[in-house]
DNA sequence: ACCTGAACACCGTTCAAGT
DNA sequence: ACCTGAACACCGTTCAAGT
């Protein structure tokens, strides 16, 4: 709020917001620290206050990203409570409704911009969270006869593997166009789905 | 092999070698044109004779890697005919090792480098290559009766999606330590597999 | 046809200096 | 404590000029 003045008051932050401003308007290609700056209105070196590194600002970003995904994921949650057929397809839509809307983002977060994410406390906690979450949710889905029994972690990660594969090649252009013309994208993310599922399960329009 | 001349002779493949090098040397970071341009020994503006872009040059080694990875897919096929069992565990498991072996490859070919990657055909060509590979090998896994029946095309998305997104999230550090540790990646990668099969399919040593 | 060298507009990063 | 400006070593790309 209180812009322009001469020590800005909270840098940080308005850095991390010009950032995934950029990153959205024109791609991660044009994300540079200096843009950054400048948008901003400080100087180039600002920045180096706040960030120790370009690296430093990613991660605060992608941060952003894996929260903002998170974020889809628990309205996700809170709207189809005790309906596990409905958790899973919601779950792997909003995935690739997130991509499609925020496909800088997503490529930002799954495309090894970051480096060192280990050394990057918020963006492990974060990614953990995520983690949590869908755990929870394939314990659910798997007491209602709807995923095949074992341990819920393994079958987060068979879970996560799907339905991040297929987003990330869709996203990257490799999904067959000639499949994608005859089933949808969100179709055949549902066929994909049932892959794995004990019983067939179905796309619902409303979210 | 004629270095060191004024005109070079095959200038053209020099760029994409020395580019392939730099690649697994130092990662995708650190591949410039005017690096690899000083690494065959011309100035920086030399590539531009062959190449319209840094963009050109990318796509040029991305296609390479997809060859490389085709390879390893016919490496496979050679190796285990007759035994769709076998089959689909070595050529995820081909997959992960390429990842492995050749992150920087695997980042550049995945991670959306190439921005227009259906501006250059041979790129197109061998990725569909690698698609048709990938279907035929579910065709047969159906028939053995390790994969449901439908169609092929789809199937083969859907065990695409599996494998890439397994090997993406594990690259990427995002698989739980928790359960990396306990099971192991290749046991992992077979159990998350298994998850797709009629039959359970087990990992085996050799290759 | 293929390559060079200077030039331009960008980068990330550092550091002495200012407020 | 927070920010600026000059400086350095890098980029991609263009273009007139050389062979």
């Amino acid at each position: 709020m209180k812009k322009t003045r001469y020590h800005h008051g909270d840098l940080k932050n308005a850095l991390i917001q010009a950032g995934s401003e950029i990153l959205a308007e024109d791609g991660i290609g044009s994300l540079s620290l200096r843009k950054v700056a400048s948008r901003v209105g400080v100087s180039h070196s600002a920045p180096y206050a706040h960030f120790v590194d370009k690296q430093d600002l990613i991660a605060a970003i992608s941060t952003e990203g894996f929260r903002m995904l998170n974020e889809r994921f628990l309205a996700v949650g809170e709207h189809f409570q005790g309906n596990p057929d409905q958790f899973l397809i919601e779950l792997a839509y909003a995935y690739l409704q997130f991509a499609t809307e925020r496909p800088a983002y997503f490529k930002l977060m799954f495309s090894g911009v970051l480096e060192k994410e280990k050394e990057y406390p918020e963006f492990v906690e974060v990614s953990k969270q995520n983690l949590n979450f869908l755990i929870h949710l394939v314990e659910q889905c798997q007491s209602a006869g709807l995923l095949k029994s074992g341990p819920a972690e393994v079958l987060a990660v068979s879970v996560w593997s799907l339905v991040h594969g297929f987003v990330d090649l869709y996203m990257e252009r490799q999904m067959p166009s000639t499949v994608l013309d005859h089933e949808g994208v969100q179709n055949l993310l549902c066929i994909v789905l049932n892959q794995i599922t004990l019983r067939e399960i179905r796309l619902v329009p409303n979210i």
